[in-house]
DNA sequence: AAACATGTCAACCGCTCCGAG
DNA sequence: CCTCGGAGCGGTTGACATGTT
């Protein structure tokens, strides 16, 4: 029968959002909340389609967003939750708070993956590329080892530090922080907006112990919204 | 300075998942 | 159960930026 697509894309603006399109979107979720992201171009007065909103909302105007690069520790922990997780971006992405699937999906490619390769690792993998024997084999990650299922497991993680670029020791269940996403009002419906303090860095760094200043300053104009 | 190559990343596409009926 | 539809995810694309010749 064939799905209908997510919206009838006539007349419906694609490509890179404008200042004025990220406005009102920004506008209107903060007043009404995430909802039915479907309705929202239409009640926003956005020329988009709710997949396109909900992208731009969760990859680039949600206030928690950390820009830039990552961190050594960031990258890291990428990593290791990569050989744990596969190509899982959202899952990885939600222990690193203010970072997104699609910037860490992003940052694999470009950065990580040239970074493991030029260490003889395979990023895929992460097993050494080539066959000499080598102190840092990791056993494959079993397909099955997917959310839920990965608690006792054993696991080599490479490093990219330069101490110990690659490990190779049976850890019991990869221990990481535990870091889950923030409970910030907005996923939880925005219902009380009027709260919130955007100018403050109580509730950025209150939630995540995290520095948002860069983010502020770079997108200033986002913020004045606020 | 111009042309070309390479890198980066925002955004799109199409698929799967999952809840409601 | 099954079907339908919305949300979310991961792969990919393409425009722009930056580096190199």
């Amino acid at each position: 029968m064939g799905r209908q697509p997510c919206c009838d894309k006539v007349g419906l603006k694609k490509g890179p959002w404008t200042a004025e399109e990220d406005k009102k979107l920004i506008t209107f979720i903060l007043t009404n909340g995430q909802c039915c992201w479907r309705a929202v171009p239409k009640l926003a007065g956005l020329l988009r389609c709710g997949k396109s909103c909900r992208l731009r909302w969760t990859n680039y105007l949600r206030p928690d967003l950390k820009r830039g690069l990552l961190s050594d520790d960031e990258e890291q922990m990428v990593i290791e939750l990569h050989s744990q997780l596969g190509n899982r971006w959202s899952k990885i992405a939600s222990h690193l708070p203010g970072r997104t699937d699609n910037e860490i999906k992003n940052h694999w490619n470009t950065h990580i993956k040239k970074k493991l390769r030029k260490m003889g690792i395979d990023p895929l993998t992460h097993k050494p590329l080539h066959e000499e024997p080598c102190l840092h084999s990791s056993p494959k990650v079993p397909a099955e080892r997917v959310e839920g299922k990965n608690t006792t497991s054993t696991s080599a993680t490479c490093s990219l530090s330069p101490s110990s670029s690659c490990s190779s020791e049976k850890t019991e269940e990869i221990q990481l922080p535990r870091m889950e996403w923030p409970e910030s009002a907005y996923l939880y419906g925005l219902d009380d907006l009027d709260g919130w303090d955007f100018t403050s860095d109580h509730l950025l760094l209150d939630s995540f112990g995290q520095c948002q200043r860069a983010a502020l300053d770079q997108e200033s104009w986002k913020f004045e919204l606020f």
